[in-house]
DNA sequence: CGATTTTGACCTGCGC
DNA sequence: GCGCAGGTCAAAATCG
């Protein structure tokens, strides 16, 4: 995520260092602008190891966590079979099935970046949507709207909007049904297959090309949702869009998990211990 | 004035 | 059978 990003904006400023150096002997430049950005290079490091080390001990943490549940399943007693598991919804099991499709492909689900102040349930995606009712459910403290494709009298197209449980800026659109009829031609809406994004930060009103990105995200589950994080992330830098890379990272601070990993990191970086020692001290895992 | 949104009531299916 | 929770309805309110 924001190693790959930062890698992006640091070999970016090499480029421009080099062009400046070209000439004249770095040393005998002593340009504000180098110096400014070498200390960005600097500050792009820094961050690109603690980073770094972050999804170190979270890659180490789903590690240890995984063969903990194999643990569980390897006992007939107590344990959840295999097959319970992919049956039970991981968020909530008491969800009524009705949310779900039995017989078909799962749900589209397209995550939008909204502005954080932007408290609206609008997702344009060129249809016109009708909204019918709003209901606050009990796995998200946001509430849900519920709409209802208008562009045709009797397209069966529905969607339901709700904030992001982790992450209120962010939109999950969950579409119902197909469409009967063609999108609507605007110009800022629009995309090829009739799902785009607006009414969002710049970081996700790309270009069409782009777009398609977003649609890749369209998948189902919270993992979509961490990748969602990512991919804004890379075009954040893309942007050069400081400011939202500091909401970004001012959300991340207030996580307490974000906080505890990053701790954890920095304290094993000072002391040198073992890895998997210092894993164990959030996680409450049994010791192997 | 028609279209859209809001919101409380109602419907429906599931688990206990 | 009952309670809970998600989904839908429809009248009232609001908007352009």
């Amino acid at each position: 995520m924001f190693l790959y990003a930062a890698n992006l904006c640091s070999g970016k400023k090499n480029q421009e260092v080099d062009t400046l150096n070209h000439s004249k002997p770095y040393t005998e430049y002593a340009h504000p602008l180098v110096e400014t950005l070498k200390s960005e290079l600097q500050r792009v490091r820094d961050e690109n190891n603690a980073l770094r080390l972050m999804f170190e001990v979270l890659s180490s943490k789903y590690t240890k966590l995984e063969s903990y549940l194999q643990e569980i399943d390897k006992k007939p007693d107590k344990g959840i079979s295999s097959n319970e598991i992919e049956s039970v919804p991981t968020f909530d099991a008491n969800k009524r099935s009705r949310l779900e499709f039995p017989t078909a492909k799962k749900p589209l689900q397209i995550f939008v970046k909204t502005h954080p102040r932007d408290d609206s349930l609008i997702v344009k995606d060129g249809y016109h949507w009708r909204k019918y009712g709003q209901k606050v459910t009990k796995d998200n403290a946001s509430p849900r709207a519920y709409f209802r494709c208008s562009m045709a009298p009797i397209c069966p197209a529905k969607k339901k909007v709700q904030r992001c449980l982790h992450d209120k800026s962010i939109l999950v659109a969950t579409y119902d049904g197909e469409h009967n009829h063609g999108a609507l031609h605007e110009s800022s809406s629009s995309a090829p297959n009739g799902i785009s994004v607006a009414n969002q930060l710049p970081l996700t009103s790309i270009a069409n090309d782009k777009e398609a990105m977003n649609i890749d995200l369209a998948l189902s589950g919270w993992s979509q949702t961490d990748r969602r994080h990512s991919e804004d992330v890379m075009h954040q830098h893309n942007y050069d869009s400081t400011l939202k890379v500091e909401e970004y990272v001012s959300s991340l601070i207030k996580d307490p998990e974000f906080t505890m990993s990053l701790a954890e990191a920095v304290a094993r970086t000072i002391t040198g211990q073992h890895k998997q020692q210092d894993l164990n001290l959030n996680l409450n895992i049994p010791e192997e």
